[in-house]
DNA sequence: CCGATGTTTCAGTAATTTCTGAAACTTCAG
DNA sequence: CTGAAGTTTCAGAAATTACTGAAACATCGG
């Protein structure tokens, strides 16, 4: 591995990271060690720079491609492929959120549609369904919720997580103007146990 | 495997969904089972009905119980021990959250802050640095703003959630009342790629 | 078309992770 | 104290996953 000692830790971190994640420890590597680059990076430079073989940065860098984690962008009058990691960090956050979901919680929810629509044979069964239903209701309503706030602007995400728990007042004010047209009940549960952060 | 088969499925793709996820499939398995069940399980059941070794399963149970996604209870008159995954699907959702941050997320963050701290040699380090930062920055944004909401009652949330990224006209109504004393720019910039949705 | 430069594939090997069965340990009733 | 019922540990086997080097493939300038 030669790196400058700074970015080291860093990189050496996100192959353990990589790891616990199901993401092989050279992909999260190969990824560190492009999003810490100023410059795009060619494969050879990623060999030179962790010490892995040239087939295992090939197999790394496809792998980062088809999580839109790596670009690849060609340099006119040089043959060579440069990759480089999206700058914007919002960005790669969305990124992640979208892949995810669509390669594992879209092919659960599925699963537990399919698992809804048998017809159950006896009370395990109509336990197991309604344990089930729960679960389905539940990564549903989270999901479609991530996917509104995906949908706004960095600013404006910024601007509500700035708010923090105090969202809750604005929940109160929005009864308050608008005169509790819906579900009027939820904050009155919250003065409960949340008290007035 | 000596599953109903309704929750077979169930019980199969969480051993799946466990790999990727570099929970290993039996623990995977072994939830998905106790999250079906009405009754508590001892291990014994575990095995008769995922197949799988008895010290398998008992590990398995070691690891949920670190990750508090499995209960341990005892019945009295029995000596057996039984496991039983928590009811509450907002709570598991919350509980999971917790260890991950805790296990992964603020070793992260605590990594970023040493590279922080360095003294940057070269151009290089200083732009390595600069990224450090940033995604530093955002990590803590993210995870700050969802220890907040993990605060929430559940019914609070769910107001919240179904609100959707209607939660922007509430940003706004904000700002009207309260003579937009903060980061009005947030909900300009907003309006520019949101529409009416 | 040729050779130079660069990339990908893949079969075999290495490393890691998971799983098992046997043994050790614990707890309790009699 | 003894033995029955239950649980945990752990060394080695099995399975999986990651990595390598060599060969095949692709693209380009001349």
């Amino acid at each position: 591995m030669n790196l400058h000692p700074l970015s080291q830790a860093f990189v050496l971190h996100f192959g353990e990271m990589g790891s616990r994640w199901g993401i092989n420890r050279t992909v999260g590597q190969i990824y560190a060690a492009l999003y810490v680059s100023r410059e795009a990076l060619t494969a050879d430079d990623l060999v030179d720079r962790l010490g892995v073989s040239r087939s295992n940065v090939s197999m790394g860098l496809k792998e980062l491609q088809s999580w839109r984690l790596a670009r690849l962008e060609h340099r006119p009058g040089d043959r060579r492929e440069f990759f480089s990691a999206p700058e914007d960090v919002w960005q790669i956050f969305k990124t992640l959120a979208e892949e995810r979901q669509r390669r594992e919680v879209d092919p659960t929810l599925s699963m537990l549609r399919d698992a809804l629509l048998e017809t159950a044979a006896s009370p395990e069964d109509a336990y197991a369904q309604e344990r089930m239903r729960r679960m389905h209701e539940l990564i549903e309503q989270i999901t479609d919720w991530f996917a509104e706030i995906r949908k706004l602007s960095p600013e404006t995400l910024q601007s509500l997580m700035s708010l923090g728990g105090k969202v809750v007042k604005l929940l109160e004010l929005k009864e308050r103007v608008l005169g509790g047209r819906r579900a009027p009940d939820a904050l009155a549960a919250n003065e409960r146990d949340q008290g007035d952060a």
